[in-house]
DNA sequence: CCGAGTACTGTATTTTTAACCAGATACCTG
DNA sequence: CAGGTATCTGGTTAAAAATACAGTACTCGG
């Protein structure tokens, strides 16, 4: 069932205050916004809005107006991770640089941080010096999946293959050799598992500088 | 000026509310949960907040708290573009496959739209398939910059090249010979240009809990 | 031990808001 | 033409919510 012209109007209006005011508008308002002399105009689209699905009302409650699927989890607040100074953990305000909002759906595991990748290690596996990983932060992996490592407070990222007893992490470039983990003799913690690339890509080009 | 732990407590409380119930809580809702038996106890806390410009108070209105800095430029909704059919524009409907909140300032060209790249063909410039490109639109571009053109009907991710009135489109990707455009039998139209690239890095974690 | 700020209770008042009724007008549809 | 839906007026009522005052208690730095 599809709205009116005028019912999409009044849509359009809550959305643009929930946007703009960050609360929804009281009958009063919409009333006032459109130049009906009456609230009980404005209740009356909304119980046919609410009717076709568009809006969800609140019963009972001063501005309870919802707009479905808006107040779902759209986008999370991810910390940008720069350079890791040895001895601290990889989240320490000390290292965030900015936060972003990214759109958790975006990846199918849900990230913790973002850390700016540096260096070709990892360009075969398409990603470039100055992109953005985005890191879900756990301990375990997969062999097969590309992890942030720490090697004696050095933070790397490489790709996991685990034969057996023997650990090894894997650049994605021939120029690169892999790095065998001797677990006796060396610490190895995984910080977590990349999800997702991202990158800015204005002003790349064939160009070598930057 | 800092908050207090229960100012901060608070606050978090309302951020909660407004991202789950699209809302802000009354200072009745707010004494229920922390188990206040008076309003006026939420009420000192929003003052205190507001005096310290965590929040902001809108005299006069049910559930008038603004949480500064969240609306607007946080988060832009871009449409996901999948097969893009002949004769249609990009952006038609139809081919709008789903849509993402994505931070703009993570790329300093603002897109409009994200485009799912299929093929190889620019894998030496870390897209790869199944890859989104966030794209401006835009018709003009300058050369070394990835565009999405369009020829004769099909839609093409490459890197513009113009040598003066000879116009190619290179692919990333020595398996893939650069497209020669005689401008003068074939018609070229430049859709928008490459401003970022997303990735889904599909290495679920061990436990693909939510 | 004093004063200032934080953190509340209990009660009260006013404004805001939701919610409803009866009716008017108009525009489709079978 | 009758019946349904959409759209709006004018007025009403009760619940929801903002806002206030007076007072208690605690903490913390001087």
């Amino acid at each position: 069932m599809s709205l009116t012209a005028r019912q999409q109007a009044i849509l359009d209006y809550i959305t643009e205050i929930v946007e703009t005011q960050g609360t929804a508008p009281t009958r009063g308002e919409i009333a006032r916004a459109f130049g009906f002399r009456s609230p009980y105009a404005a209740e009356c689209h909304l119980k046919a809005l609410a009717r076709k699905g568009a809006i969800e009302l609140v019963g009972g409650a001063a501005r309870g107006i919802r707009l479905p699927g808006r107040h779902r989890t759209r986008a999370i607040d991810l910390p940008l991770v720069g350079r890791v100074a040895a001895g601290l953990p990889i989240l320490a305000t000390e290292h965030i640089e900015h936060h972003y909002r990214v759109d958790p759906h975006l990846f199918r595991a849900r990230p913790d941080y973002l850390l700016r990748v540096r260096g070709e290690s990892m360009r075969d596996a398409g990603i470039l010096d100055g992109d953005l990983l985005a890191v879900r932060q756990t301990p375990e992996a997969r062999p097969g999946q590309i992890v942030v490592a720490r090697i004696e407070d050095e933070v790397t990222v490489k790709r996991l293959q685990q034969d057996g007893p023997r650990v090894r992490l894997l650049a994605e470039n021939p120029d690169f050799a892999p790095i065998e983990i001797d677990l006796e003799r060396q610490t190895l913690a995984i910080e977590g598992i990349g999800v997702g690339v991202l990158r800015d890509l204005e002003g790349t080009g064939p160009e070598p500088d930057q």
